[in-house]
RNA sequence: CGGGGUAUAGCGUAGUCCGGUUAGCGCGCCUGCUUUGGGAGCAGGAGGUCGCAGGUUCGAAUCCUGCUACCCCGACCA
C-alpha cells in the first residue's frame, strides 16, 4: 500500500509532519516535547554539523565542552537575560531516588536535595562566563574564539519536531574581545558564515539583518539574524549572532590588562544555529512526494536500483551495477546500491523519492544490453535514458545543476513572496493572506511593533543589514520613516 | 496555564449510545511459492493487561468515579 503524504495546499503542517514521519527523519518520543532523531535525520544533521565545524575552525574557532548544568545563581546575574529564560528551564533539584515505602517503583529522596538548584541549560552564556573569567587575564588571552556542539533545553509549551523541541541539538559559539569594533565584527562575520551555510550547502536563500528590540536576545546589545521564508509563506529565524556587548564580561567580572596596563572589561559576542534548521530544509524544498534534499546536504546522493528477474539475471546485471557503483564512489560521490530482493523496484522508486535522494539510477537488462542507465532527477522529478560512458563526471555535473537548480528555485519563491507595503489596508491584507515578507515603513517604537503584532500577528523578522535608506511613513502610525523593515508571521 | 477532543495489536481503525460468543477489519510483520521497468499476488501464521486505578453487575472495551497521557486551538519561544 502507498505511504500517503498529504499535500501542502490541504494541510501544510500534516504535510510536514508526514515527511519527517515517512522519510524517517525523526518521531516523537516517550518523553514530552522530545524527540527521537532517528538515523536518517541524524545523518542530515551529522552533514550540517561537519560543514559548519570546518567554517567555523576556517575563521579560527576551537571546539570545548561546558556542563549541561547550571547553578541557578549564576543565572540571575545578568537581569535581562535571567527574564528572557527564567519561564522554560528545566531545573534539577534532588540527587537520589529510593524504593517507595509505600509499594512498588521509585520516589524522590527528599533526604537528597540539592543546597543549590541546577539549571540545565537553555544557553550557556552564563557557565562559560563564569569559566571565562579565569582564562582571560591579559589582553594577550584575547580574542577568543570558541564553540561548543551540545544539547539544550528549553521547557517549550507547544513543539513541533525539528521546529520546535524541549531539547534540541545546536551549536554555540562564545567569543572574548578586546574592543567593541573588534566583537561587533566577530558577530557579522558568523552572521555571513551562517548565510553562506544556508545559501551554498542548504540551498536555503536567506535575508540578513538586525533584530528590533524586542525580538532580541535576553542580554544582547544587537541580534544579528537570517531569515528564511517558507512554501506556506511563514519565516523561519534560521540562526542568530549575538553582540553582548560588555554585559556578561560585567556581570561575571570578566577583565583584562589591557596594553596601557589598565583593567577593561572584555566584549563578547555569541551565535547559535540548530536542528531547527532541518525543518527548514524540508520546508524549503519538499513536495507532495516528499523530502527533497540538496545534494551538498544528502546523507545519499545517488541510489542504484538494480531491475531483474531471475537469479541469473541478477548476477549478471550486478556486474553491470558494481562497475558503475565503484566509478561514483571514485569519484566522492555518496552512492547506495539497492539490490534486496523483498520490495519491487516500484516501491523502491517510491521509497527513495519520499527520502529524497537526489538522483536514481536504474538500470535492467535492457539498459545494460544498450550500455545504458536511466536517471531520474528528484528536483524535477524527470526520467532520462543516457549511455553509461563518462557517467561519473556527469552526475557530478547533475549534482552541481540540482543543488543550483534548488536554490534558484527556493529563491525564486522567496522573491515571489516578498512585497512592498505602504498603506494599513494592504498590510493586513497580505499578512492575513498569502503572507510572505513584507517591506514596510515602521516608526522604530516597541508600541507600534507590539499593535501590529496584536492586530495581525506578524512581526518584524529583521531590520535588512544592506536596506536601502528611503524617505516613508510608518505603515501603521504613518510617523515618518527612514526605511523599510521587513514583517511577516514566523515560526 | 485556559478552552475543546481522544485513548482498542507496530500504525490506522470498527465495536461504546442500548453491557452478553473466541474483540473484528486494513496496512505492516513472519513462513512458503509465484513475481519484480512506478508502491506485486496467493496461501498459511504470529501479534491485544481494550490508557491506569477503583466501583456497579451473574457478566464491563461498553455504565459510574478518580487519575494519567496525547492531540487540536489560544498566551510564550530558536
Amino acid at each position: 500500500m502507498a505511504k500517503k503524504i498529504t499535500s501542502r495546499k490541504e494541510n501544510y503542517s500534516q504535510w510536514y509532519i508526514d515527511i519527517v514521519q515517512n522519510a524517517g527523519l525523526a518521531e516523537n518520543s516517550a518523553v514530552r516535547g522530545c524527540m527521537v532523531i532517528k538515523p536518517y535525520g541524524y545523518a542530515i544533521w551529522e552533514k550540517m554539523r561537519d560543514a559548519l565545524d570546518k567554517m567555523f575552525k576556517d575563521t579560527g574557532h576551537t571546539n570545548a565542552y561546558f556542563p549541561i548544568f547550571i547553578p541557578k545563581s549564576f543565572f540571575s546575574k545578568e537581569a535581562s537575560h535571567v527574564e528572557g529564560f527564567a519561564k522554560e528551564c528545566a531545573v534539577v533539584t534532588h540527587y537520589r531516588l529510593k524504593n517507595d515505602p509505600n509499594g512498588k517503583g521509585v520516589v524522590v529522596d527528599e533526604d537528597a536535595k540539592l543546597e543549590e538548584e541546577l539549571i540545565v541549560r537553555p544557553t550557556s552564556e552564563t557557565i562559560i562566563w563564569n569559566t571565562y573569567k579565569n582564562w582571560i587575564q591579559s589582553y594577550r588571552d584575547l580574542p577568543l574564539l570558541i564553540n561548543q556542539w551540545a544539547n539544550v533545553v528549553r521547557w517549550e509549551m507547544r513543539t513541533r519536531l525539528f521546529l520546535r523541541t524541549a531539547e534540541f541539538l545546536w551549536q554555540e559559539g562564545h567569543t572574548a574581545h578586546e574592543t567593541r569594533e573588534e566583537a561587533i565584527e566577530e558577530t557579522e562575520r558568523m552572521m555571513n558564515v551562517y548565510s553562506d551555510f544556508a545559501q551554498d550547502w542548504m540551498a536555503i536563500p536567506v535575508l540578513k539583518g538586525v533584530k528590533s528590540e524586542s525580538e532580541r536576545f535576553a542580554g544582547a546589545e544587537e541580534t544579528y539574524c537570517i531569515e528564511a521564508m517558507m512554501q506556506d509563506g511563514k519565516a523561519l529565524q534560521a540562526g542568530t549572532s549575538h553582540f553582548l556587548a560588555q554585559n556578561f564580561a560585567k556581570a561575571f567580572d570578566v577583565q583584562y590588562l589591557n596594553k596601557e596596563n589598565k583593567l577593561d572589561y572584555v566584549w563578547a559576542t555569541s551565535w547559535g544555529v540548530s536542528t531547527r534548521l532541518i525543518g527548514a530544509l524540508i520546508m524549503t524544498h519538499s513536495d507532495d512526494n516528499g523530502l527533497v534534499l540538496p545534494p551538498a546536504l544528502a546523507p545519499i546522493q545517488v541510489v542504484i536500483v538494480p531491475i531483474f528477474r531471475k537469479e541469473e539475471q541478477k548476477a549478471a546485471l550486478m556486474e553491470y551495477v558494481d562497475s558503475i557503483y565503484f566509478e561514483l564512489k571514485k569519484a566522492g560521490i555518496v552512492v547506495k546500491v539497492d539490490d534486496s530482493e523483498n520490495y519491487s523496484p516500484g516501491y523502491k522508486f517510491a521509497e527513495y523519492e519520499m527520502k529524497g535522494v537526489p538522483l536514481r539510477i536504474a538500470v535492467g537488462p535492457r539498459d545494460m544490453e544498450n550500455n545504458n542507465v536511466e536517471l531520474a532527477r528528484r528536483d524535477l522529478l524527470t526520467k532520462e535514458i543516457i549511455s553509461r560512458d563518462n557517467l561519473a563526471e556527469k552526475v557530478l555535473a547533475l549534482m552541481v545543476d540540482i543543488q543550483r537548480n534548488l536554490f534558484d528555485k527556493a529563491r525564486g519563491m522567496r522573491d515571489a513572496m516578498s512585497y512592498k507595503v505602504d498603506t494599513w489596508e494592504e498590510f493586513k491584507k497580505q499578512v492575513n493572506g498569502e503572507g510572505g515578507f513584507v517591506y514596510a515603513h515602521w516608526d522604530g517604537t516597541a508600541e507600534t511593533e507590539d499593535k501590529i503584532k496584536e492586530e495581525t500577528k506578524a512581526t518584524i523578522r529583521l531590520i535588512p543589514i544592506d536596506g536601502v535608506e528611503e524617505e516613508g511613513k510608518c505603515v501603521y502610525s504613518g510617523k515618518p520613516s527612514k526605511r523599510r523593515v521587513v514583517f511577516a508571521k514566523a515560526y
